[in-house]
DNA sequence: AACGCTAGTGACACCCGGTGCCACAGGCAA
DNA sequence: TTGCCTGTGGCACCGGGTGTCACTAGCGTT
């Protein structure tokens, strides 16, 4: 009822995913065919294909509801707050996963950023992203959404987000505590290149 | 002789390119099939496969010696400039595009920028760049390439990168001029973002 | 001239992701 | 019972991509 092809069996549809998710963690994404997929799950390919429009998109569970929760923290922030701060906020609350969750997030994420084809896949999805903290830039400073100052504030905000992930999930630490130093990174202008200059 | 598959004749390559660029310009990228192009082009589908490992790479022309040429400006950079503005440097070198060359160049972006299948395709290109000025910014810094900075730096400087090419072809000026605002603003930690409060 | 080597090519079969279509089963209301 | 509506499977098909084999043209040897 929500979207176009999403309101066959839930329940049919977390498993889909979880079967999904550990064989392409398994086997790798490009190794495993929507025919094991369904095998595995014990429905028909055809079907699989009813749940998910891509093999793709297997993996990014309900990240539509994500993008509409960062889109509502974006349009609930103060007019007081400075802009990035306000994006940054948006992201940190609605990337405050409850402890449990955080294996699930690490594999989709593991994957999402290792396996090339997911990695080219995400760019489709994250252009939602972008369109929705562009729009809230736009708003914030009377500019067109298209402009310069939107768009890139757009595109380096989720570069940070993704290098925080990145670094999350190689050990470097809590993931909020990576959003906000990628945050506080970009909107100083990169202190940290003045740290030790030359070689 | 370059790199694996690069050694058949160089004018057919090219003739090639020519061909599918104007395809997947008059028809969308997805529309054209494999086939089209090799017949447009007088030769057989599997030829065409054996010039372009993918169809989307029919689109890049030589971005392996782009990204070569980045490297190199990256690594001619002087000490004494800032980090920051070396690789704007670069990138401006780099994409210091004669006139003559300028619709070919925008034929590209627009393929590059616009058809969604290309997007994400090019976020596989894009690595390579990324790889090359996290290495510069680790170099520099003398922080491992991995770490959140150097990585932070090299994907929102190519968001940087690219969203000058975009509004560059949406007709927002010379695309030097893009760049240099881009990096400016990302240096500065977006200061027009301070510039009208609230709504 | 005949030999052999190599590079480029075409034809074919095949795999896989994705789609359109039809047929079927189950639940549920009239 | 009849009808509808939803989820499902099967099948044929398209298009991107690959492995393999056979053919040709060029070229240097002897």
């Amino acid at each position: 009822m929500t979207t176009a092809q999403a309101d066959l069996r839930a329940d049919t549809r977390a498993r889909l995913e979880q079967v999904a998710l550990d064989l392409f963690t398994a086997e790798g994404f490009e190794r495993v065919t929507a025919d094991e997929i369904a095998e595995a799950a014990g429905i028909s390919r055809r079907t699989f294909f009813r749940y998910f429009p891509t093999k793709a998109d297997a993996v990014w569970g309900d990240f539509a509801g994500h993008v509409a929760r960062l889109e509502a923290r974006l349009a609930a922030t103060s007019p007081a707050q400075p802009v990035l701060a306000s994006i940054c906020a948006a992201y940190l609350e609605v990337n405050d996963y409850p402890p449990a969750q955080l294996p699930l997030l690490q594999q989709r994420m593991r994957l999402i950023l290792g396996e090339p084809a997911l990695q080219a896949h995400s760019q489709l999805r994250y252009a939602d992203v972008d369109r929705a903290v562009a729009a809230h830039v736009a708003r914030r400073t009377g500019v067109a959404p298209a402009a310069l100052v939107p768009r890139l504030v757009a595109t380096s905000t989720r570069a940070a987000a993704t290098t925080a992930f990145e670094v999350w999930l190689n050990g470097g630490g809590p993931l909020a505590d990576g959003l906000r130093r990628a945050f506080d990174e970009l909107a100083a202008g990169f202190p940290a290149l003045l740290a030790a200059p030359g070689h």
